[in-house]
DNA sequence: GTCTATATTGAGATAGAC
DNA sequence: GTCTATCTCAATATAGAC
């Protein structure tokens, strides 16, 4: 349970219909995200939520497996939404490429206090759960390799190591959650496009002239 | 005191011949970087440097302290080396991006530990601290973007979106060490000039066809 | 400057009633 | 399923002798 429906990107206040489950998950994601995993005390987290600290307890077995749920949730929808466009062997690669960047910056962002994967949540996992979230990224990371690798097969990307030149390309997409900031003038969706543009270029996708970016 | 001579890239053992503040640095940031801030005590601290804890609090105020001044040499010794390259207007700014990024690698590798910059520690510092340190980077930010825009009025770069593109290339650059490991077969020399073609690929210099990366 | 205690706080987690 | 009250422990930091 806790696992089915839930409102993905809620504007700003906690949902009202939702099962309590869910509102510890919605309000433990806020929580980690703005003030870190460590510093987070269960108490702080039962007061965001509006219960007890005890019956935290009654619905998850410890502090872990709350970002457990988090971590493995988002995850998991993330390949979900990522893993089709970048398989789709019906369009080309940079097409693909192309859809994928700005898919993974729209979704990140939307969901973006459930993205708590970074150095320090992996001192706070379990083995056995940490195994599970890198299978997951991993997934994901080879399937970016694989699209590299078909696209300069195909004579539509120029990427000497797809290996490197992925972890260029999703190093750069996961850092932008560190410093973007939705008040500051920028859409992500206009953000996504330019990222985008870049992504190709780093691809070594042929450019076409009509709408290179090369301009200040 | 303590900010004086250092062994930069020590090879594994503790100094020998260092003051004790060195070397409860050193540590630190083994320990830091190994098991994160929040997970190493400050008794961890003193076993592995062969103190008690209380002697810990002769040379250091607290815990945080501690990770202040790891953090404000790192950022300002790698700031010292990197300042020079990105402004150097002897050079073309090509050869500069070149030397920079590979540079920025190296240092990074060669000082691992002490780069503790990420979400985490942000909550672990006090204001003025954390004003400080972000200043350094801001610093340092700026310098690559200067750099992209001088390039691209010289008409060796073709940058539509300095900042942006700036943001890209120093999040794939700090990505590296999270998933960098020395032991991988992989030496960070031959890694460093995979890395700066990419970069000079992002920014549109005109690719040499002579070394151009576009091979399998 | 280093030590052996120890004070103090706040955390995660549990007991057991309703 | 939720609460109040509490246990237990580990962490930072300090006191004060040598």
């Amino acid at each position: 349970m806790s696992v089915k429906r839930r409102p993905a990107a809620k504007s700003a206040e906690a949902s009202v219909d939702a099962s309590v489950a869910d509102r510890i998950l919605e309000e433990a994601a806020r929580l980690f995200f703005r003030q870190g995993y460590g510093a987070s005390s269960i108490r702080d987290l039962a007061a965001a939520v509006g219960i007890s600290s005890s019956t935290l307890y009654h619905h998850y077995a410890n502090k872990e497996a709350i970002l457990t749920a988090i971590l493995e949730r988002f995850m998991s929808d993330f390949n979900g939404a990522l893993l089709p466009i970048l398989a789709d062997s019906r369009r080309p690669a940079d097409e693909r490429l192309r859809a994928a960047v700005i898919e993974h910056l729209v979704f990140s962002q939307q969901r973006h206090t459930e993205l708590l994967n970074g150095h320090p949540f992996r001192h706070a996992l379990g083995k056995r759960t940490l195994a599970r979230i890198i299978r997951l990224q991993r997934e994901y990371r080879d399937a970016v390799v694989a699209l590299l690798e078909e696209g300069t097969r195909a004579g539509v990307f120029h990427v000497a190591d797809a290996t490197v030149t992925t972890m260029v390309l999703l190093d750069a997409l996961n850092g932008l959650r560190e410093w973007y900031r939705a008040d500051g003038g920028m859409t992500i969706t206009v953000l996504a496009g330019t990222y985008a543009e870049l992504a190709l270029r780093l691809c070594g996708a042929t450019e076409p002239r009509s709408r290179h970016p090369g301009r200040r």
